[in-house]
RNA sequence: CGGGGUAUAGCGCAGUUUGGUAGCGCACUGGUUUUGGGAACCAGCUGUCGGGGGUUCGAAUCCCUCUACCCCGACCA
């Protein structure tokens, strides 16, 4: 490709919308732009890359049987009706109507619809294991969208979906698959951690995220660095080292708090630790369903934790206004002492407190020497504690730390959710009917591509790896008579098939130099006057500081052993 | 959803306090000179000042309202 001819709309000042590197540098090399919050259009140069990125995730999954498929963007309604996850997902699900009032969903993930599609020709175990994938188009309608493509309302990811005849043949797969992953980050130049971590509402048990260490991470992950426990913070367990104080139960006191609410302003006000406060917080479901949740005063709840303990349903923190529907009360004064008509459960901490201090119900007052079953009731007790860098190891009790991480692929040991819920069915060997037990693999293909460019860059622009370099390689003729070698070179490189730039521009060299280094192509050659009257041509590899003069007749050969070499480093 | 902020040329911004009919840099077009790290000069082009409503002789500027986008929070009680 010939520069003068691309469409590459290159910016010389940051965009004010972007704060990270990687948005930053997507939108200056003109491989993005923004159409709407959390949705991107791809220009050519990102494209490209977006497509070798999908390249090196389709051959891993072929290489392990895996067999690509193309479903429909819309689904309906019922199919997700039939495993309840209309009404379960939270807002974040983009739903939308046909001319004809009918619901459908703009899928925020597949199961349902690769499971529709399997059970209706799954007969027998001969047909399995079965494996299968898609690499295309999500829609989720995050709360926040930021930090551009790394997290969009509109996004493509690499999922996969496994159904076996038994547990045994699930194990198999999903141990190809993480293999299989770390290939493909390996490929496209990442370094990933593996990290245990929770399935969520997808409704299952064994999982793994695939992390990459970066400080604009969503994710916190929680590791022990004495035996190596590690886990996201969303799962992550601690040691429960509750004890209950020796101490009588003392008289249930109303004590004035004049707008004192949170629990740093209690804690000051009441000179006491934070431990003595029973925390209480109220969610609500989207379909208005509501629960009291209890905690100790120092903790915090784990929001994972607390919808699998509601039975895979989501809550999120309630308004102002059903908490003062609620308690009779502002926000900030909420207790459970005398709640009635509301679910009311608790973190196992909240067994241990005694002549505990909460709200009273009531504008500007608390309650004091509060106590568990003579003062207020608990439906269930479950543990909802996050843990958090500080806590002690579950394993071996050492201190816990933790890191940022950006969470780029993710594989489940779903079970048999879905295909119960689903009634997808075969007969085993025996001639007896069985629910296929399932796995679900997906990687995020935008974000991975926005994490490589958060690792490799510096301030010049992006430095692609050679495996998902939008071009290998880069050349440019810097003056009059350097234009007929640099075409003939770039004629010989895609030859080879080698993809190459020619920067055939009438430009000033800075303005050349500054742009092949914007956009991060990995091999770069300089044909100037003073070089080429030696018949040398310099070579550059955009990784490093140094460039080497080379004789025009061995370059193309030298380019290709270059590319040769980085490539063996990405695929080892 | 709560808090904060922004919206003026393709991009980055000034102008708003104190109302007087829109500007700077980059980019773009033409020309001359340049040519190894985002050139210099000359001549140009480019705007529903986010939308709607109001006040006023007159609004980018004041008032009301709507919208979009960004940041922080939403695990505060």
């Amino acid at each position: 490709m010939k520069v003068s001819k691309l469409f590459l709309p290159t910016l010389k000042e940051t965009p004010k919308d972007a704060v990270i590197k990687s948005h930053i540098l997507m939108l200056r090399s003109g491989m993005i732009r923004k159409s709407a919050s959390g949705l991107y259009s791809y220009l050519p140069l990102g494209f490209k890359v977006l497509k070798k990125v999908i390249q090196i995730a389709e051959e891993e999954m072929d290489k392990i049987g895996a067999q690509e498929f193309l479903p429909p963007i819309l689904t309906s309604r019922e199919l997700w009706e039939e495993t309840g996850r209309y009404s379960l997902m939270g807002p974040q699900m983009w739903r939308i109507k046909d001319r004809h009032q009918q619901d459908f969903v703009l899928g925020p993930t597949h199961e349902e619809s690769f499971t529709d599609l399997v059970r209706r020709e799954l007969s027998s175990y001969k047909q399995l294991p079965l494996i299968v994938y898609q690499v295309y188009k999500k829609f989720r309608d995050e709360i926040r969208p930021r930090y551009g493509v790394m997290r969009g309302r509109e996004f493509t990811m690499k999922d996969a979906y496994s159904y076996h005849a038994d547990e045994t043949d699930l194990s198999k797969t999903y141990e190809d698959m993480r293999k299989a992953y770390r290939q493909f980050f390996k490929r496209c130049g990442l370094d990933t951690v593996p990290v245990q971590a929770d399935s969520g509402s997808m409704g299952g048990k064994t999982s793994e995220e695939f992390m990459v260490r970066s400080h604009i991470g969503e994710d916190t992950i929680i590791e022990c660095p004495a035996c190596g426990y590690v886990a996201n913070a969303e799962r992550a367990e601690c040691t429960l080292d509750y004890e209950k104080k020796e101490e009588a139960f003392k008289t249930l006191e109303t004590k004035d708090t004049p707008n004192i609410k949170t629990i740093e302003a209690l804690t000051a006000f009441f000179q006491c630790s934070p431990k003595q406060f029973i925390k209480t917080l109220i969610y609500e479901a989207l379909d208005q369903e509501k629960v009291v949740v209890l905690i100790r005063g120092d903790l915090e709840v784990n929001q994972v934790k607390l919808t699998n303990a509601m039975m895979g349903k989501e809550f999120q923190l309630a308004k102002d206004e059903t908490v003062v529907t609620l308690t009779q009360a502002p926000v900030g004064f909420a207790g459970p002492v005398g709640l009635k008509n509301v679910k009311i459960i608790a973190d196992e901490s909240v067994r241990y407190i005694v002549n505990g201090i909460t709200g009273a119900n009531q504008k500007d007052q608390h309650l004091v020497n509060v106590n568990f079953e003579r003062d207020f009731r608990v439906d269930e007790f479950f543990n909802l504690r996050l843990t958090k860098k500080g806590d002690s190891c579950p394993q071996c009790k050492k201190e816990l730390h933790s890191f940022e991480g950006i969470e780029v692929g993710h594989i489940f040991k779903l079970g048999y959710k879905y295909t119960q819920d689903m009634k997808a069915v075969f007969l085993d060997a025996s001639g007896k009917e069985q629910h296929p037990i399932m796995g679900c693999y997906g990687i995020g293909i935008d974000r991975t591509i926005a994490t490589v460019i958060e690792q490799n860059h510096d301030e010049d622009g992006i430095i692609f790896p050679m495996s998902i370099a939008p071009y290998q390689v880069s050349i440019l003729p810097l003056s009059e008579e350097a234009f007929e070698p640099a075409e003939k070179l770039y004629n010989e490189l895609w030859k080879k098939g080698i993809e190459t730039l020619l920067d055939d521009r009438d430009l000033r060299p800075g303005f050349k130099f500054k742009d092949a280094d914007l956009i991060g192509i990995p091999i770069r050659v300089t044909l100037g006057k003073k070089t080429l009257a030696e018949g040398k041509a310099e070579l550059k590899l955009r990784k490093e500081k140094t460039n080497t003069l080379v004789l025009l007749d061995e370059l193309s050969e030298k380019i290709e052993q270059m590319i040769k070499t980085e490539m063996e480093i990405l695929n080892s």
